[in-house]
DNA sequence: TGGTGTGTTGAAATCGATTACATCAAAGCG
DNA sequence: CGCTTTGATGTAATCGATTTCAACACACCA
């Protein structure tokens, strides 16, 4: 429990002035190069480390980003936290992670507190009122809200349901499923619409569950599937974890994948190219997407609000074909009907 | 950007003193009744938030943990992480989070900037020089080491070995391989060896090989499992994720699981119980540890070092059964044998 | 009536850095 | 040689809260 080491303490070791040694560790360049050694000795032996609170204090600044999430244990998230942090830290910056579901007033706080001087927000149903209301650089990340007034980095999701459903349409299966994340969800919304209108386009029958992107939302579109009268052949899902959820009550329910249906997820986590059968999906590509999210931040908080409209073209989506889905078998799907006739 | 609302600004429209508005705020017993009125009423006209900086350089203290991982994007993670924010936040404390394969520099300073009073730490690899030498409080969770002077929360890992092997040796497997972690890994070490221990307790035949928890390593052991002149019959994994990559691996290699070797896992990921075949696996209370870590740290806070050697009993292990564990089957594991007679 | 205690309040010091401004020496220049 | 410029350094103000200490009013009690 040494005293802790104040920067007088140096500048007395060193027999200089406390302003010289601020300038001697922030701006070396201004000081004489024989006290900038003195200096640095004596920081040297002393041990000193800068008392953040102090220079944040007086910089009027937080040298810290917030990170704001739904969800922090959504597996989903991991890695776009792990490349944020990485990216943010290499400038210096500091990582808070909190979840976007606390109480409206905590959540105010958050942006007036001076605690972080940007937010990465991942969660686009947030009041925004409280949102506009905070006023730090802020970027939106995979979930947004048009009413926010901040750049955004999404991913194309109208275009990635396109992929998905031509793949299975390509496939020559004629009825479709999508089992949809939450009603109020953005990312569910674009994605439950894009598949919608990209089966119009294929004139393939289109049928939509809803769920809330977990694996026991995918189970339970399972076995509400497995109830129907006439099972559509191809199912897409809005996330990875649900297709997963589904094929595993397929297997439950004595139903093979992608024998008897194909089966599309969406991210493509690290578990999509393990699983048996490995997951055709939609690639997300989620380190990429924190790396870029952290540089709008830092560019925001470096340029002071020069990226202020700069939302770009959403990122584009990738088809990963692997094994869920298959042509579709007419001899399969007419199974049931000949099992009658 | 309207300017920022400091407490002169409330104490002056509210015609009080800066340090009855502080009081009004953090100890509204000490005002009398009217003032505490005139003051909350000026806080909330003018939208009054406290500057934290300010009060963090005076309180000497941050109101902020910091939680240390040594690969964030890693899923068994994200639910501790998720509790641990959740009970800090409830108390009014803020979570950073860092990667803890930084350099050994901006590591140190971690520990002296003032930017967080206490440390919660998932890794067990850190030169201990360092960690002494922070002098924050400071909780070892799932990882530890010796030699830090730190209380830690720690799962049972050879119990939960022990539990693995009897489970499969009950099932009648005579012979089994581990597939462990990274060897300079405490977590990997001690299931070893409790592997071991357990193993020729059971009077079983014990093999290891080297892996490195991902999934990757489980589809590695896989392939040299295949290729042994005498496959062990039962497997255990020193992680769920090294399980899943095994058993994947083992339906490319055209062997089934669980009907031509057993595959236990370890963790209880939520994955495990919708993989096809569900997974055995023993379970690590994982949300349940991130929330206890955390308020071990909080009581360290508040009772100033209360609980330094309060390092108590390891968290016991569950053994949860599912698919991947079967009897052993003598004529499954002879048939390679039966087909050369 | 005077002394003591109690409850409220304000003035000013304080936390530990950064930085605007002043100072001073040395150098450059006609 | 005197004057300006430049570079290095120190002094002191500053960031925005908390907290110590003193002051004061009032009640209570002997």
């Amino acid at each position: 429990m040494a005293e802790r080491v104040r920067i007088v303490d140096v500048a007395s070791l060193a027999g200089v002035s406390t302003a010289t040694v601020s300038r001697a560790l922030s701006a070396p360049e201004t000081v004489g190069p024989a006290t900038r050694k003195k200096v640095m000795e004596a920081v040297r032996t002393t041990g000193y480390r800068i008392n953040s609170a102090a220079r944040d204090l007086r910089q009027r600044r937080a040298r810290s980003i917030l990170i704001l999430a739904p969800n922090l244990s959504n597996t989903f998230f991991s890695r776009i936290f792990a490349a944020i942090q990485e990216e943010a830290g290499a400038v210096g910056l500091t990582v808070q992670i909190s979840d976007s579901r606390i109480g409206r007033d905590k959540l105010v706080s958050l942006g007036y507190d001076g605690r972080a001087d940007g937010i990465v927000l991942l969660d686009g149903n947030i009041d925004p009122e409280v949102v506009n209301g905070w006023n730090l650089p802020l970027v939106q990340l995979s979930e947004w809200n048009e009413s926010y007034d901040a750049p955004r980095l999404v991913f194309d999701n109208p275009a990635a349901a396109r992929l998905a459903v031509d793949h299975l349409a390509d496939l020559g299966h004629r009825a479709l499923l999508h089992v949809s994340g939450p009603a109020e969800n953005v990312l569910a919304e674009t994605r439950r619409a894009g598949f919608l209108e990209a089966a119009a386009a294929r004139a393939v029958s289109a049928e939509v569950f809803d769920g809330d992107f977990t694996l026991a939302a995918g189970a339970e579109a399972a076995r509400r599937w497995a109830g129907l009268a006439e099972r559509p052949t191809g199912v897409f899902c809005a996330s990875d974890e649900c297709a997963l959820g589904f094929i595993s009550e397929c297997g439950r329910l004595g139903v093979s994948v992608p024998r008897d249906v194909s089966v599309i997820g969406f991210d493509d986590i690290d578990f999509a190219d393990h699983f048996l059968p490995a997951l055709t999906t939609i690639r997300q590509p989620r380190e990429e997407m924190g790396r870029q999210a952290a540089r709008m931040i830092v560019a925001m908080l470096e340029g002071q609000g020069a990226a202020a409209g700069a939302t770009g073209a959403p990122i584009a989506p990738e088809l990963v074909v692997r094994g869920t889905t298959l042509p579709a078998c007419p001899a399969a799907a007419r199974s049931e009907a000949a099992a009658e006739g």
